[in-house]
DNA sequence: CTGTTAGCGCGTTCAG
DNA sequence: CTGAACGCGCTAACAG
């Protein structure tokens, strides 16, 4: 391996020298500047990024935690397009991002995680699909040891972050959209997961709209699995004007349902996910772009690294129809 | 940040002393052992896996390089699978992982990707779904400086390593199977990408097949793509008795196609993705246990780095039946 | 069995 | 503008 000491002695020049030009000092002469990037073409030197953190004490090194509901789902395009946003956007800052998935630290207390990042050199860490009933993680955040953007939960304190679409409004807005069209008046409404973050917000949105607009509303919660809104819609169905749901997994269960009782109910989601193509029919929901999102946390991320505070920063969705042929061509 | 030389202080012993207990050496009283850790937990140290590796060096730092098809299908239930297991592994032999993605590198020269991994004090590298059109990686592989394992090619040498089931015979047996139940004659055989390593050795398995049962095949490429699978069927599905799929998502368009024709043809397809079971309707598959397999490559870049030479491992599959239920409950 | 010494590859003063 | 010297946190000989 090629070190910059054989870079410095091939060059003529000493290491620090060489040190300088790698990181843009001001006070290089631009002929010995010169010398030194020629020496450095010629040998193929690589600078060793983990000792250059070892040295300047900072590690550039950011982790993203992932929960991927691989068991209900088999199949996270969500968490996929979250990973892809980051993985881009990281590049772009010349981060090194690790990818951690919940399965690897859920067995872990609170200091074992800490010592895990610790020994990693990690300053900073994305969480995307937090819950209120990760008390360890929750820890982590109120300890503000580390620098963390949630991308899905509204926690902010002075080292952490908040970045997502503003989920109450949207969920106002698309099931407004859908129920006007519509002229519904009883709505059948399959929220997420009890103690979510983002299936309390919607809900919130939802009880906006049913006070505005003088409706009836019967919650249940689907847990975001499709079996789940299957069933509470075979169940109550029957004798509501729309069934609202807080994501398009659970929507394509409800539609899958209504058409099994023949009978036929608006249903709205909430993602825009490309499998819901897979349902061969049309409905409203709410896009919500995945991997930017990811990416402005990134980018949030590298502010609090930079010594920024934690703040809320807002991401735009979108009221789209998707349709059948989003997947087939 | 707590180091080293704070527990040795703390313990009143060198830092050697420290770094041999840490290191599990066997030449250390076990008064001293236990001094030394009581001085870890009072103090809360963390070893610094970086510098460790630095000092070391080597460096426990391996790539899991990963070509998700996120444009052709949004969904990559395989790559979750293979990131889900290797993972999982590198965890239990303490290897310190890092995913990258095919669009990471993919407007790098050799040299720069060389460079990256380098810079990187990576020295392993997994890649899962490279193909014969991928020459930067398959330099990377020919130069024999990293010691990588290849998921699902055949490329063995000095330094490298091949991990996959034996899809010639896994495709041969499902096709049979499912041939012989139908007692059909003329198959539409739909393959994968041309010039695909796995879809080359899946359509050897089809001709051994085709001689020994004497039958007709119409070999088509479906790239892999629910929808030319659909179109092909279309296309072709009339006068054949049987659709036979190099993958689960194009048997799912020929599926779909067949129910729009209004005909029935026996179809199988290959993999065992639970998305499967969206299309509502029963058919053999070849499945693979995408987690074990990238788990076991995990076990084989161990050995690799450990000084083994490459060589080929075949994993098991399972010839299976799925059905709507598998998504369902 | 323990401590001393010399690096790993690099960044960073501080004289010159 | 340049280079010698020191240190980051740790491991690995080598003495004692």
């Amino acid at each position: 391996m090629v070190s910059i000491k054989d870079v410095a002695s091939h060059a003529g020049v000493a290491i620090s020298t060489v040190s300088k030009v790698l990181n843009n000092y001001p006070n290089v002469s631009s002929e010995t500047k010169k010398k030194v990037n020629k020496a450095i073409a010629e040998l193929g030197f690589v600078p060793n990024a983990i000792a250059a953190a070892l040295s300047s004490k900072k590690s550039g090194r950011i982790a993203l935690l992932m929960n991927l509901n691989t068991q209900t789902q088999a199949i996270d395009e969500i968490g996929m397009q979250y990973m892809a946003g980051a993985i881009r956007q990281a590049k772009e800052y010349n981060l090194d991002l690790v990818t951690v998935f919940f399965s690897m630290i859920q067995d872990m207390s609170y200091e074992e995680i800490t010592r895990y990042f610790l020994s990693q050199n990690i300053a900073g860490i994305i969480i995307c699909g937090i819950s209120k009933d990760d008390v360890i993680l929750q820890q982590l955040i109120e300890a503000e040891k580390f620098k963390i953007v949630l991308v899905d939960a509204p926690i902010v304190n002075a080292t952490t972050s908040s970045v997502w679409i503003d989920h109450k409004r949207a969920q106002y807005d698309i099931a407004k959209r859908t129920i006007l069209q519509n002229n519904a008046k009883r709505v059948l409404y399959i929220a997420g997961k009890k103690n979510g973050y983002v299936t309390d917000e919607r809900l919130k949105g939802m009880e906006k709209l049913v006070r505005e607009l003088n409706l009836t509303m019967l919650i249940r919660y689907g847990n975001f699995s499709e079996l789940e809104a299957r069933k509470l819609t075979f169940q109550y169905g029957q004798h509501k004007d729309i069934v609202v749901c807080a994501s398009d997994l659970m929507a394509i269960g409800a539609m899958k349902a209504l058409t099994e009782m023949d009978i036929f109910r608006p249903v709205c989601g909430f993602d825009g996910i490309t499998l819901m193509g897979y349902v061969g029919k049309q409905m409203n929901t709410v896009r919500q772009n995945f991997a930017h999102i990811s990416e402005e946390a990134v980018k949030e991320l590298h502010q609090l690294m930079e010594g920024a505070a934690g703040r809320n920063v807002i991401v735009q969705y979108e009221l789209v129809r998707m349709q059948y042929l989003d997947i087939i061509c």
